[in-house]
DNA sequence: TTATTGACGTAATGTTATAACATCACTAAA
DNA sequence: TTTAGTGATGTTATAACATTACGTCAATAA
């Protein structure tokens, strides 16, 4: 677990408004919020963007061109993340057990491929919408 | 098997560029290569690239946001694939085998969810690279 | 003290993708 | 044989996403 201290002040800002935010959120979504405390700049909210990607406490969406906040606070070093998006709600359910991981392990020993970063992202309708 | 035939001038000519090239390409590249032939807008090749990913004989890499054409003449309607990118030469090789759909039909049912597109890319490192 | 590091701010620009509008060729139904 | 629908085309403009390049500042390790 990664201390929230060690977080920058825009760090700090942009985290929050990802965890306070329902789902997944651009760049600019995220930029937009943070105008009213200061921040004017597409760079500041990238530049933490990448921060807290790197430590874990968020995840890109490659298919949406988002962000969203790591669902188990902090993820593990080696966990691999996989991402449910229900494109009628727009909620986005994050994957993170064994059935990943061994799925993924398996692919790299067919290949013989080592991989580095993963995006793995179903679209389609979760339960919920699909029964509504 | 889809019919060449029944691709338009503008579809034929964007798959001729992304199967003569060796990996995969933005549509802005696309356009380039075609750019003597009289095609001068990025719509000709965005919407070219919608018909072709349609009908399975081109994929696009969310993660690269580029496109490749399919590896197998043309996807099976039901397959689902997965992309394995090494970073270091830009070869992309496609996976469609069982172990794929396996681990999405087993993550849908976990989930209950409805996949109508998926998107799993892989970067890291290729054997060949990794020996050089 | 000096050099390094990491964060910050700003402007400009680069890259990717779509909206909005108009036209044309083909086909099927009235 | 008109008429209506469909799908492809072309063009301009713009939206949306992301980075380069530059300079500043504060903390800290050598």
């Amino acid at each position: 677990m990664i201390d929230s201290n060690s977080l920058s002040q825009n760090q700090k800002l942009v985290l929050d408004v990802l965890e306070k935010g329902t789902g997944a959120m651009s760049a600019y979504m995220i930029l937009d919020e943070l105008r009213d405390v200061g921040l004017r700049a597409p760079l500041q909210i990238y530049r933490a963007l990448e921060k807290l990607i790197l430590i874990g406490r968020v995840h890109r969406l490659e298919s949406l061109n988002a962000f969203i906040s790591c669902s188990h606070l902090s993820c593990e070093k080696n966990s691999v993340p996989a991402f449910v998006i229900c494109d009628k709600c727009d909620q986005v359910e994050e994957i993170c057990d064994d059935t990943v991981s061994l799925f993924l392990a398996g692919l790299e020993e067919k290949t013989k491929f080592k991989t580095s970063k993963s995006s793995i992202e179903l679209h389609g309708v979760c339960d919920a919408c699909e029964n509504a």
